[in-house]
DNA sequence: GGGCTTGCGATTGTCGACAATCTTAGCGAC
DNA sequence: GTCGCTAAGATTGTCGACAATCGCAAGCCC
């Protein structure tokens, strides 16, 4: 029997469904509170109805949409008060990870760390806060590998994508990209030198900086909602 | 008009067959890894097929079933390792929402806790350990509405029903329902001072225990697989 | 007897059709 | 003009039927 992998699938259908649509919500290329229309997404993903019943049915449990009955499902506008209690969340989870971290850590992880850290010290200096975001959350999640707590590790996931419309307000603040990494330098430090309590410390006052820069945009934007008429 | 609140229902009947699917498998009505078919469990809750398979995707999605393309779904057997992961989980949660709580908290909340806690003692008088362990959760459960967070009270009470296999052997231990009962006096006293600190130090300590517990219930434990044939 | 193939029953995955429900546009009364 | 009502269209919820696939047991070859 010639073991033909096939092609990624072999799933049933509705888990490449779930998968680009998951991808495209929280890619942003839905408007929030937009309607996801069950036949529009069958044609659009070339799907069954049936795959997309079951996508949202998933993406719903995971909080990316929202469902009411006879009424279809919108992808769901996360508050702001929302993305609060998510960031408050992922700040002490991500705690936890960077102090089991601390006692896994291996030397080709400490390597590693280091070059993604290069990597955003250059993306700095070329004012690219795009290319360091994404920098930025290769190095968590090398240390969410390095934690080996799967659990936390996907709850930290989906948090990151109910929240993923928030990331660019705590990016673009002047200044904040060259606080950030002397921050996870801290972090990187703690790490190498197996100390537990002091990369857990590091991380807080790195996570802490997010909540605040979150908290100062909403605070200070207190414009109208530009959804309402009139 | 007149505003018929439809008994519970107006909702499409897979939420129905979710939650009383859900409330089985937690409530340990079926064996860990049993086979769930869908003709089966559509008979045995009186819907159709559509609606346990909805169900199913989303109990997978939540972590209490797993589902095999064309095998079926199990009802997921957490490993002891993920019931340390989970535990480990919750009590970083745990951590912030009591902390969160000694800010909000009001004086009716103190009085509500402290009711809940005098019940607890007198079921430790009587060697009910059982009633305590349902009391506990109503302590934490009071703590997490105080707290105000809905993101993280979601996310622990989805791990609660994952883990909720591994409860008794925290519970049975002699002599811990003492220390528990001290343990949340401790808490309670942070609270009604205030003191996040001393409230987030003591919800550590507390559950920091019953980690222990749970470490020392399954490394103690090298028994044989039971479930393995000869 | 051991190992492989084959066939069958059991179960899941998918589709189309239809019923139930919501939403919107049109119409008329005031 | 606007409010309320009605009908049509759009969309979701549910079911039954069928195809695809799996697991198992019987049979076959060596």
């Amino acid at each position: 029997m010639i073991a033909v992998q096939p092609a990624g699938d072999g799933l049933e259908s509705g888990v490449a469904a779930y998968r680009q649509l998951r991808e495209a919500i929280s890619g942003g290329r839905f408007q929030p509170n937009e309607r996801l229309i069950e036949a529009d997404l069958a044609r659009m993903l070339q799907v069954g109805r049936t795959a997309v019943r079951a996508a949202l049915v998933r993406l719903d449990q995971e909080g990316l949409v929202s469902r009411e009955p006879h009424r279809g499902a919108r992808v769901r506008l996360v508050s702001e008060r929302e993305a609060l209690e998510i960031e408050e969340v992922r700040v002490s989870l991500e705690q936890l990870l960077v102090r089991r971290a601390a006692t896994n850590v291996t030397p080709a992880d400490l390597v590693k760390l280091r070059q993604s850290i290069d990597a955003m010290r250059e993306r700095v200096a070329q004012g690219d806060p795009l290319g360091y975001s994404e920098l930025n959350a290769r190095f968590h999640q090398q240390i969410w590998d390095i934690s080996n707590n799967q659990t936390a590790r996907r709850l930290l996931a989906n948090l990151k994508s109910q929240s993923i419309r928030f990331q660019y307000r705590t990016i673009l603040r002047p200044g904040r990209t060259e606080e950030s990494l002397e921050e996870h330098e801290a972090i990187l430090a703690a790490l190498t030198a197996g100390d537990a309590d002091g990369a857990e410390a590091a991380m807080r006052t790195h996570l802490s900086q997010v909540v605040s820069t979150l908290k100062w945009s909403i605070e200070s934007q207190t414009r109208p909602p530009s959804w309402l008429p009139g």
